[in-house]
RNA sequence: GUGGGCGUAGCUCAGCUGGUAGAGCUCCGCGUUGUGGUCGCGGCGGUCGCGGGUUCGAAUCCCGUCGCUCACCCCA
């Protein structure tokens, strides 16, 4: 066993049937949610340069400061398989000159993300993630336009019972005025705060919120809250998400201890989780970036976006009871021993695939009672026999719900598969 | 990186205080000299994660190591 390949740790291989189901989330679910908002689909490398993670998301972020698959190519550039999508996306808004179409502009995708972690339930390092991201517009409509498509998306999926928890980070001035006054307050409370913790203030003090640990949760309960600065046009602009909210129906709680890992969040921030799952409750998330495609190099542009956890989105909806699909039935399963005619065989089932019908051959040399069990196996509505003392061209054509066969008789090369798809089509 | 749990057939697992491996499911065949889904019988399939130690003898005890998993951390 320890000599055997096995796949790399935190990556998984999709296999039958657990493969329609995230086929059907993407193709069944997103996609048409998506074109019917009006956002259209974008693909983005699988690497990008590592500068575009680190400006992007943000050097003080975990992702970037540890969690990188990060190597140097050919030519002697630094690459990083990407850790999410947002960065990406941006870049990619920048690169085409999209900011000249008109705004704003929505963009979707689904596809691989990297990150360096140690796994566990729901977290992986090679994961998928759906997400969207509008960019052009900062007009409240389209922060709850975003949001309620994930709640939507979600139920659609099955993955019912999340939770949305919503706050706002305000701008990214009153983000640093308010971050400067929470260290203070840290600072003074350093003895009962977790190690991580305390050595994150100077770095990110607002992580804190997040903390598990007992003594940092009892000093949080009294920290000051950003939410409770937040003025003027940003606080006009958060309540009126939260009304377009419940104009759309969807239930959600402001928390204002709620904070986002990636640096680039502005105003806007929200999350979606479910007590079905493990430790990893978050389903799927995001917020607002209003200044990230500038510092991307492109015009100041504001954007918001989110994305959800394929992997975590399935588990819930799984949690929740979704059952799996039937396994798809064949038509005809063609059953042949030693005395049929191969190639006639073999032609017929090419020839009934062109003509839209699932046709299976025998291709295990089992017995014939054997290919009867992998006919109902692969749930065949019918059964041709070819072979087994008949003429070359002539085959039985058994009803494997009734049991009913029907033998047909002085069939030719020319005319033995127009007769028997007949027959199957009857 | 740190801590807990676990590593025996393709899958799910049993194997007590040491005597060199079992079950169910799956798969293949037979029972029906071609005809399935039930049932019965048989078969394929394991260097018991790996390495070392104790012992006459280890899947079973000890040490190490690797892997998986859950949790912390972080996040989708």
């Amino acid at each position: 066993m320890s000599e055997q390949q096995q796949a790399p740790r935190g990556t998984y291989d999709v296999l039958p049937g657990v493969a329609e189901h995230r086929a059907r989330l993407v193709d069944g679910v997103a996609a048409p949610a998506f074109a019917r908002a009006g956002y259209a689909r974008i693909e983005t490398p699988a690497f990008e340069h590592t500068e575009l993670f680190a400006r992007g998301v943000g050097e003080s972020t975990e992702i970037v400061s540890k969690e990188m698959y990060t190597f140097t190519d050919q030519g002697e550039r630094s690459l990083t398989l990407r850790p999410e999508g947002t960065a990406p996306v941006c870049r990619a808004y920048v690169e085409h000159g999209m900011h000249k179409l008109a705004q704003p502009v929505k963009l979707w995708y689904e596809g691989s993300f990297f990150r360096q972690e140690a796994p566990q339930a729901g977290r992986f390092r090679q994961f998928f993630q759906i997400g969207a991201e509008a960019l052009g517009s900062d007009d409240p409509a389209l922060d709850a336009e975003a949001i309620v498509l994930l709640a939507r998306m979600l139920e659609a999926a099955g993955a019912t019972g999340c939770r949305l928890r919503i706050s706002s980070l305000g701008s990214s001035a009153e983000r640093a005025a308010y971050s400067d006054q929470l260290k203070v307050y840290l600072r003074a409370n350093e003895a009962a705060l977790s190690a991580d913790v305390r050595e994150r203030i100077e770095l990110n003090p607002l992580r804190a919120f997040d903390a598990k640990h007992e003594g940092t949760q009892a000093v949080m309960t009294d920290a000051p809250r950003l939410l409770s600065s937040i003025s003027g046009e940003d606080r006009a602009h958060f309540d009126d998400v939260l009304a377009l909210l419940t104009a759309a129906g969807v239930a959600y709680e402001i928390d204002d201890t709620l904070v986002r890992g990636l640096d680039y969040y502005t105003r806007t921030v929200f999350e979606f989780t479910s007590d079905r799952l493990g430790a990893q409750s978050g389903v799927g998330g995001g917020g607002r970036y209003d200044g990230l495609v500038e510092l991307l190099g492109g015009p100041p542009t504001p954007g918001i976006g989110w994305a959800a956890g394929v992997e975590r989105v399935l588990a819930v909806a799984e949690a929740a009871g979704a059952q799996p699909a039937a396994a798809a039935a064949a038509d005809a399963y063609i059953a042949l021993d030693a005395e049929a005619d191969r190639e006639a065989a073999f032609a017929l089932a090419c020839a009934l695939r062109e003509r839209g019908l699932a046709a299976l051959i025998e291709l295990g040399g089992r017995s014939l009672k054997g290919q009867l069990k992998q006919a109902d196996r692969a749930g065949a509505k019918s059964l041709v026999i070819l072979g087994g003392g008949r003429a070359a061209y002539d085959a039985a054509v058994k009803n494997m719900h009734t049991g009913e066969q029907r033998e047909l008789n002085d069939l030719t090369k020319q005319d033995y598969i127009d007769r028997i798809a007949a027959e199957l089509i009857a």
